[in-house]
DNA sequence: ATGAAAGCGCTAACAT
DNA sequence: ATGTTAGCGCTTTCAT
């Protein structure tokens, strides 16, 4: 029982080295190599004496070491721009595709939010060929990322993509949302978009337009404006439309978080949700729950997204051939969740 | 427009290495390293020169092999036994503590759910000295991890530990859990309880007990099981809780997980929550808004806590001196959030 | 100002 | 069956 603990030099024990374990079992390194790696060729009393040693000092392989040589690590990097509700939700899915299994995880995430267009070729190139065995794509910002190992992306620039892509029905889930609106009674319709990039904030476009449309309602570009997806680059959007002479009655924003920021922006501006203002999103995270009220949108399958996406890389990993077929492109379908926030607009029944 | 996209040969691009810049360059490798570490000593034309065929040749130099050579990587590592609600709420909280700073983030998750004691040693030692400049735990199954570098743990075993730990009040917050449901009338309530090994999980218990016995309810040692804070794990437990003869009235879960269990059980046995059974978490994990009915719980600040992590873990890298203070055990407030799962007992009202 | 060379911890040929 | 050796991509002395 320590009385005062403190982070002393006795705690900073030095690494244990492959050689430290050669050394002391008075063998090469190369032999307590094969030990480790169970590989053929190694006298059953060395095996265990090195065992032995191996135990007694607590000696782990580095796997930056060894990933520099060798090439199977059996470990699966996800590159995410960073760590918010729809890239913990795809972790949740990945996490859950590598349960049992014995591919271990190492999600890397960039510092600056990804507010940098190509991050992830960046880091792809720092990390792979070498860590990894494959890497999972998280909303990248480039369509292509050349590399010497499988890659696959969720949510991704565009589904053509020559390598596979797992996406969900952005476009019919936003004709959803917008019928929705639109069945309740309203005609004036907000958009706040998503980073246009992405084909899934340009398809959630397409369907509100779409929608629009067939309802016979103009569209107005006024209406339209681009969120970025996150709450900050979308509180400036959302003040510029709820501040509009001729306000929308509701807004369908691009995915929950914008959402979350939208119904902010009415509650600082006095508008009640959903009385004075519905207000309807996409991605149905977790976080769309908590909010008061909590909000309508259309949920998509973040998760198995995510869970997909690691079993096809597997299985790219695991089978080269596999990299010679065209790559699959996965959309899964979506589905309306309403909850409180979106109601018929006060004044009207249209 | 690629007309049938393909995985070949031409996508899978050798990586650029550092020698195929000098190669390039004209120079040495060595002269390409002071360039992209912007060391002193490089003429300037030699360094524009340089940086033309870095650009080029889309040059980014390997994390890995970086950090088996230098000291620092600028990399906080995070290691989670699974990427679940609790540590992807952390996350969120790490992730945001590094937005805007200069140091990115790798989280590690065994792919086994951590059900191997002693998993983070392993891994530390497998990525620690190397790759990271730091490490914090999360929700560990070992006290003390011996490390030539700062780790910080969020959850740990105990607060008693040498490394810095990060925890919520959770014996008041059981305290709080517990009385609540004796206010609403409850006398037989049941503990599903987490993992022992966990300081969270002993002091739930405790605040439990402690609850019971200042109501002057007398404890029954029936009505206390071990859930493991997973849903896989509470199954059981949960099922033997509501198959009790004398039946609890109310159940206290020591996570949200594992309330969220309980009531997939509840309704399994055709037991209506709350009328049948009061049901109460811990946590507030955004998913425990999502059951129906909404979960009532302890909200524990579970992003504060990554986020203040990560902020001393950074202090500690990069002011050594403060490796010789005592290490600081902070326990944040935690908050009772009243939603549907809890009414008082239908027979009774005590 | 620049290059040659050693070496970080490890694996994989190649010897023996 | 085991050891020797050559790197993996990089940083860092130490020469020049």
């Amino acid at each position: 029982m320590l009385d005062e603990p403190r982070f002393d030099d006795a705690d900073l024990h030095e690494r244990v080295t492959i050689g430290d374990v050669a050394e002391r079992a008075g063998v090469s390194i190369a032999t307590v190599s094969r030990v480790v790696n169970s590989r053929y060729g190694v006298a059953p009393a060395t095996f265990e004496k090195v065992k032995a040693v191996i135990d007694d000092l607590g000696y782990e392989s580095s796997l930056i070491a060894r990933s520099l040589r060798s090439q199977r690590t059996h470990v699966i990097g996800v590159l995410v721009a960073d760590i918010e509700p729809f890239s913990a939700e795809v972790l949740k899915g990945a996490a859950n595709a590598l349960r049992g299994g014995d591919y271990e995880l190492v999600v890397y995430s960039g510092g600056h939010g990804g507010d940098h267009v190509g991050w992830e070729r960046r880091y792809v190139s720092r990390l792979s060929g070498t860590l990894t065995d494959g890497t999972v794509l998280v909303t990248p910002t480039v369509a292509e990322v050349s590399l010497n190992q499988p890659v696959v992306a969720v949510d991704p620039q565009s589904s053509e993509s020559a390598f596979p892509t797992f996406a969900s029905q952005n476009y019919e889930g936003a004709l959803t949302a917008t019928r929705h609106l639109i069945e309740l009674g309203h005609r004036r319709i907000g958009f706040l978009g998503g980073r246009r990039d992405l084909e899934s904030a340009r398809l959630r476009e397409q369907g509100y337009r779409d929608a629009l449309h067939e309802a016979g309602i103009e569209f107005d570009a006024e209406l339209v404006l681009e969120g970025g997806f996150k709450e900050a680059t979308a509180a400036g959007p959302a003040r510029q439309l709820l501040a509009l002479a001729d306000r929308p009655s509701a807004v369908f924003a691009a995915n929950d978080l914008s959402a979350i920021q939208t119904m902010r922006t009415a509650q600082e501006l006095g508008l009640r949700v959903p009385d004075d203002l519905s207000v309807i999103g996409f991605d149905n995270v977790p976080e769309s729950a908590l909010t008061h009220p909590p909000l309508t949108t259309v949920d998509q399958s973040i998760q198995a997204l995510g869970f997909e996406a690691v079993r096809t890389l597997i299985a790219l990993i695991e089978q080269p051939a596999l990299r010679r077929e065209p790559p699959s492109h996965v959309s899964m379908p979506t589905k309306l969740v309403v909850r409180q926030s979106t109601a018929a607009p006060r004044a009207a029944t249209a």
